[in-house]
DNA sequence: CGCGCACTGGTAAAGGTTTACCACGAGCGC
DNA sequence: GCGCTCGTGGTAAACCTTTACCAGTGCGCG
């Protein structure tokens, strides 16, 4: 109930009439036009087989006339395959998710595959159907960020039997597909010695505000931070800019005076610095606090955040090899699992 | 040139073999193990007609040990409607974009219509592209946020003499579809007579940071704003967030001490307080910045943003309301046409 | 007892493509 | 001059559904 502001204001109106739908125009039109049949038509439109060049000109011709355009139901139906793959996010509001999609699109866009994104709304129920309705539409491959460690389990396991499947940033363990992703215990470690030399210099509590373990990400990270500091408090929540705020302003409230605040997310982090700021708190000067992931969004932070970035182009560049490889050469039958390692980035949110 | 921390230890492997691909099983195979005729199973499967009871059973059991699922491409094609729409951006590290995104996705979420998002990277052939596939898929209806005002114009069109289609947040004015905007000379209007009172009390020039006036929100605003103070310097640039940063930057660079800087985003703001704080400056104490938009990110800002929030939860409403419409009403062949007026929210960024 | 109707099942067409296969003509080698 | 091949065009099948249409059955009613 946020969107109350009514405004009586608004503008509506109707324009005038909707011109009327052209006929769809199929190959048998452009055939009938060109005076050839459908298969010429066929091939001069797919270059897939030599074709005189008289009767080119004449299919070309009326393919123009016409504004003829494929329907590309009937050749996906027809070859088996439909030239598109899908990308099934959690989210478009967390930027990270939002820079992958972008990143993959742009991966695709030189190849003649379209990239499609769905996004399952953090909801296993929608994403379930994210990844079916993909299926069903006969996409080339399938590219997940899985909603959950276990319970995607099933959809993806779907996916991967009918599709060339690749599972992006997170992994539901228990299925074998392939695997592009970040080695969140190498770059939490990083984040850990970090912090270690922080509190050294200057000591003070540690605490952690990170997403609940569902998704292999969260645990991969939380588990690697609570081994390094066992006696760290846990504050655990969702990926997102409110829970980080929400999750800070609370333990600000309870009565937290100085600390280095870690974690695992920038959405979270920058959550947590609007908190701070509310509370007329300053950073670093009473919180030390840290990123992951390392995306754009992180510039936006103030003071700037330290994190740990993620090769997102790498990334991307490695599943259109794989989709690629699926393609032509489809012999090799082996997953690709390849944990790209993020780098430190210390900044003022956190001097050492 | 920004991946370059090339990570040695980077994990790759290989896993074991991939499990054979099932087999994709057909209505026919379902008949044939139910020992009934695909129209019985399509029946079943649609609930398109009563079948007797013993037949639903062996058919729902038969499709279910088969794993069936359907092939939503001989379905479209068959029933000339594919039960989905597409949504083309202009790009999805815009949060902005993003949030329509997911909130368009959500609105649909509880209907049978599946969303599909393709990402046009700003660029006018991609977006082309995006929408000539999504026509050559059939979907139901697209909803587009053109990229340029002009040259967007011939795929739009393109478009709406095809599917329903609708153009959000961005018009491209020569074709005639339905519209769901924001009444962005309003918007700025309501800047502009918040800016005044903030020069009355405490004199300062007045800046405009924004993108080229090359969309329909762009033009309208600049225009707007441009109309409210004539003699007001202009920088223009694209709506992201190094814009902002670098033409700030620049701005300071070249001796601007203290002025309010109005932008026509908030992506766009964020730059410019960012720039503002590498260079040592304070807000508001030395600049009062105001941005456009109001979605999420603009907490992020440090300190507070004053902005124009719209209300994108009215304008994915009234998409599905037309989609909705359209399809089982057909009937009324108006355009529908409305620009919600966003409401201005002050914060510390720029104080009264 | 016969007719018609309600109910349900099957057959086949249609939707738009691609492509295997065949046919036809010309050119060429022997 | 004959047969083979190459180049090119057309026909029709196949991809997987949905659905119009027909047929058969059983029942009720006149």
């Amino acid at each position: 109930m946020d969107d109350t502001e009514r405004s009586p204001g608004d503008q509506e109106g109707l324009q005038s009439q909707r011109e009327d739908a052209a006929p769809t125009t199929t190959i048998h039109d452009v055939a009938a036009r060109a005076g050839v049949s459908i298969a010429t038509v066929s091939r001069v439109l797919n270059d897939s087989r030599p074709v005189r060049p008289e009767h080119r000109m004449r299919v070309l011709a009326a393919a123009d006339e016409l504004g003829y355009s494929a329907n590309l139901l009937g050749r996906a139906l027809r070859q088996g395959r439909s030239h598109s793959i899908g990308l099934v996010v959690p989210d478009l509001e967390n930027p990270f998710f939002a820079t992958l999609a972008q990143d993959v699109s742009r991966a695709f866009a030189s190849s003649q595959i379209d990239v499609y994104v769905y996004s399952a709304d953090n909801d296993l129920e929608t994403e379930r159907r994210a990844i079916a309705s993909f299926l069903g539409r006969r996409v080339d491959g399938l590219v997940l960020i899985p909603c959950d460690e276990v319970r995607s389990a099933p959809s993806v396991r779907l996916a991967s039997r009918a599709v060339v499947t690749i599972q992006l940033d997170r992994l539901a363990p228990s299925v074998r597909t392939h695997f592009i992703g970040c080695d969140n215990r190498y770059g939490m470690a990083q984040i850990a010695s970090h912090v270690r030399a922080v509190v050294e210099v200057d000591p003070r509590p540690i605490v952690f505000i990170g997403a609940h373990p569902t998704s292999s990400s969260a645990h991969e990270r939380l588990d690697t931070f609570a081994k390094a500091f066992p006696a760290a408090r846990l504050v655990l929540g969702s990926f997102d800019f409110s829970f980080g705020r929400d999750a800070m302003s609370q333990l600000i409230d309870e009565g937290l005076k100085a600390a280095v605040v870690v974690t695992d997310a920038d959405v979270i982090a920058l959550g947590v610095i609007a908190a701070v700021h509310a509370h007329g708190r300053a950073i670093p000067r009473d919180y030390r606090v840290t990123g992951f992931d390392g995306v754009g969004v992180t510039f936006l932070a103030q003071p700037p955040l330290t994190t740990v970035r993620q090769p997102v182009g790498q990334m991307t560049a490695a599943i259109v090899d794989i989709v690629r490889g699926a393609f032509d050469g489809g012999g090799t039958r082996d997953y690709v699992v390849r944990r790209f390692r993020p780098s430190l980035i210390v900044r003022e949110s956190s001097p050492a």
